[in-house]
Formats: C-alpha cells, sequence, structure tokens
DNA sequence: GAGTCAATAAATATCGATATTTTGGAGGAT
DNA sequence: ATCCTCCAAAATATCGATATTTATTGACTC
C-alpha cells in the first residue's frame, strides 16, 4: 500500500474503502443523482487505483445506488418521486414482517440493546449530534434485530439507506420538521417492549409514512 | 479481444459474460455452495483476464450466491435449511404484494403476455424441454410484470434465482415430483385473468409452499 | 506426540499500461 | 440551417505484472 496515504488504520482493503468511501458521498447527496462517476476522477478523489474503484462501484450496484451503463461507464443512481414512493411502501411491508419476528423471539437481551439503542438516539437528538443519523438507523434496526431472518435484514437495511438519502437530498430541511419524531418514537420504543406487535407495527408504519409525506412534498417528478 | 474466443456475439463485456457464466454455475450446482471461487481457476475456466472475473464475483455478491471473505477470496454462498426457509417466507410475501398490484394495473397487454407465457410454459413442460426453467420463471414474472414497482420485481427476481438454486441442488429428483403443478399453474392462471386477486395470490403462495416442503425435505442442516 | 514458529508456496489485491469504445465536434453536403 | 460522416479526444474495459496477504509445510521444542 502507498505509503503516503495516511489510512488511519481502520480499512482493511482499498476496495472496502473506496466501497464505504463512495457510499457515504452518494448518500449524502455529495454525488448527485444521475451524475457520471469517471473512474479517473474517483480515482483521484480516493486515491487509490482503478480496479478498487470499479469493484466499489460494481458493489454499489446492487444496492441501487450507482448504476451501469452498458460500456459507458458507471452514474449515481438517479431519483424519482415513483422510486420514492416504492421505497415508502416496501420499506412499511418489510419492516412490519420483520418487526413481528422480532417481537416473537424477543428476549432479554434484545430488549437491553433496544433501551441502549433508543437512549443513544434520544441523547443525539438533544445534543444535535451529527451522530443521530447513525443513532437513528441503529434504533431502526434493533426494533428488528431479532428476527433472526438474515435476508430481510439485508432488505430492510438497503431500504433504510436508499430513503436516507432522499432525506440528505430534500435537504437544508432538518431532514424531519422536528414534528413529533421523539414522541413518535416513544410510541414505538414502548410498544415494543410491551411486544405488542400489532400496535409497533402501526406506529412504526405510521411513523415512516408520515415523514415520507413530509419528504414527498419537498420535491417534484 | 483475444481472437482466439470464439465469443458467439453475444456478450458485449468480459465482465457481463463472465458474470452470467459464473451466475449459472452457482445456480445449477456446478459450482458447489461454500466452494472456494479462486480468481486464477475461473480466469482459465472463463478465459478471461482477472478484472473481468473479480467484478463479476462482486455483483454475484450482491445477489447473494456469492460471499466474500475479507482478504481471502471469494466462494460460492453456503447453503441451509433457514436460509430456504426464508427465502420461501420472503418470496411469499413479495410475490403476494407484488401480485396484487400487478392484477391492480392489468390491462389487455399484459394479458396477452400471460396467456404466452403460459403457453409456453405448458409446451416446454410437455416437451420436457431444458427451456422448462426458463419458461416457468418467464410465466410468474409474466404475472407480476404490471406490478410497475421495480424495486420489488428486482426482489422478487432475486429470490425466484435463490429458490431455484435449491431446485437444482436437490437435483436427481425432477424437481417437482410432477405432482399437480400443472394444475397449480392452471390455477393461478384462470384466477389472474379473472382479476381476482385474493384467490390468485392464495394459490401462488400455496404452489410456493408445496413445492418448498417437497424441497424442504430433500437436505438436512 | 502435540504444539509452535519460521520459511516457503499459493492466492489475493492492486497497480500501471494498453486496447477498445464512446463522445464531441469540425467540416462538407444537401 | 440541418443532417451526415469522419476524426480526434476522452473514458472505459481489460490485461499482465507486482506487492501483500494468507495458507502450508516441516523442522524444532517441550
Amino acid at each position: 500500500m502507498n505509503v503516503l496515504d495516511f489510512n488511519d488504520g481502520k480499512e482493511t482493503s482499498a476496495t472496502q474503502g473506496a466501497y464505504l468511501r463512495l457510499r457515504e458521498l452518494i448518500l449524502t447527496g455529495q454525488l448527485k443523482p444521475g451524475e457520471k462517476l469517471k473512474i479517473e476522477q474517483l480515482r483521484g478523489l480516493l486515491n487509490t487505483g482503478a480496479s478498487p474503484v470499479r469493484e466499489a462501484l460494481s458493489l454499489l450496484t446492487s444496492d441501487m445506488l450507482v448504476e451501469r451503463l452498458d460500456q459507458r461507464g458507471f452514474r449515481a443512481a438517479p431519483v424519482s418521486r415513483s422510486n420514492f414512493n416504492e421505497i415508502l411502501l416496501l420499506r412499511c411491508n418489510m419492516e412490519e414482517e420483520a418487526l413481528r419476528a422480532s417481537l416473537a423471539n424477543a428476549d432479554a437481551d434484545w430488549e437491553e440493546a433496544l433501551v441502549l439503542a433508543h437512549h443513544r438516539m434520544q441523547k443525539a437528538s438533544k445534543q444535535r449530534s451529527s451522530d443521530f443519523e447513525l443513532a437513528h438507523k441503529a434504533f431502526h434496526m434493533a426494533l428488528l434485530a431479532k428476527a433472526d431472518l438474515p435476508l430481510l435484514a439485508r432488505y430492510c437495511d438497503q431500504l433504510y439507506d436508499l430513503n436516507i438519502r432522499y432525506r440528505f437530498l430534500a435537504a437544508g430541511v432538518s431532514s424531519y420538521g422536528e414534528r413529533s419524531i421523539e414522541a413518535e418514537h416513544q410510541g414505538i420504543f414502548e410498544a415494543a417492549l410491551e411486544r405488542n406487535a400489532d400496535l409497533a407495527a402501526l406506529l412504526l408504519k405510521d411513523h415512516y409514512k408520515r415523514t415520507g409525506q413530509y419528504l414527498g412534498r419537498q420535491f417534484e417528478d
């Protein structure tokens, strides 16, 4: 590995590093939807060779964050109202499924992990910490953690990220208009602790639909 | 491109070719679950360079047909009873969703395409044609075609292929024990033509669960 | 005889260079 | 002016070679 790039010891392979970095750039909208992703350009940005960049882009293709155009390279996946709506719909269905399965298997460890995730999210929210996004995702995934359905978990994760991308794109807007998210989370949290699957699922879907409606208004197409 | 490899003009890029070929080898069980996929070895098999092989493997990773092991290369995804069960479960959920959406939007073109797909499948079945697998998939996808939910369609497609892999692995067994599949397909087909979503969904799920039960018995773990 | 450890062999990950394709114009004809 | 055609310029896809990392083997200790 190049001696010059002060790899802070975290990443193991150049490919993995490039993958994570590119993923972040696309999710946060620093690489814009539809934007052409030129290998040379990215090589410079990530200072690595063409192979890792190429492989990372291939991986992002399956995350549906990048599109491959026959022999014409890659571009950041485009966005659209209909894509947004579909993500919302699928998320509601899949997360409900996962949540019910998770609650059915829930044990004390799961419960404690959930309490922690909830606490961290609240804290990050109060401090307006930049960690909020991470904590928020962690909370939602903690809800689903005991489902023990790896494929479903993967889909939920993927859809969560696709959705978060729209939040970043509708930026400026501090994402959720503060609203009642805190209360919404609290409701889901409590219902989950009580193992009330019907209520938890209802609240969860409502939570998504609400932020969905809110975000949906932000853009045309 | 190498002059020697008599590329029959179909594939555009080496990567795409390698992707399709490897996919087939894994789906049909010619590359066995858990088997190490060495670059050199595959290079020979596909006669192409290391880069296309590597990229193809990356793509297959997101199809969940290949696993990447940190710095230790790739291997064909393992199989397990629980994985099989999850695929079955998710397929039932997602295809039901897609089927209902498809029927809701169904028009004359969709109907005609479905009739054709059904006909071809029947024909291939009677002739015991090797095209049956393809025709069967085409029929099932034709049912869902009008859903107009690209992400869901992709998931259904992916899960279909993951399932088909288990069919090949439980090989010898001419897959479905002849049973009543023909009748089952007929039922789904008719219900779909009548736009009877409840019935069609019920029959479809039943169809999957039946073959699922059948296959499930084939292997331990 | 089992468990380390070092040296070697194998395999992966990555680079730099090259061959192919696509893109973008600059003339020239209609 | 508009549409082709053909020619650079740019970008992609792919190769071959090399640096790194992991796996293997066999001697050596306890």
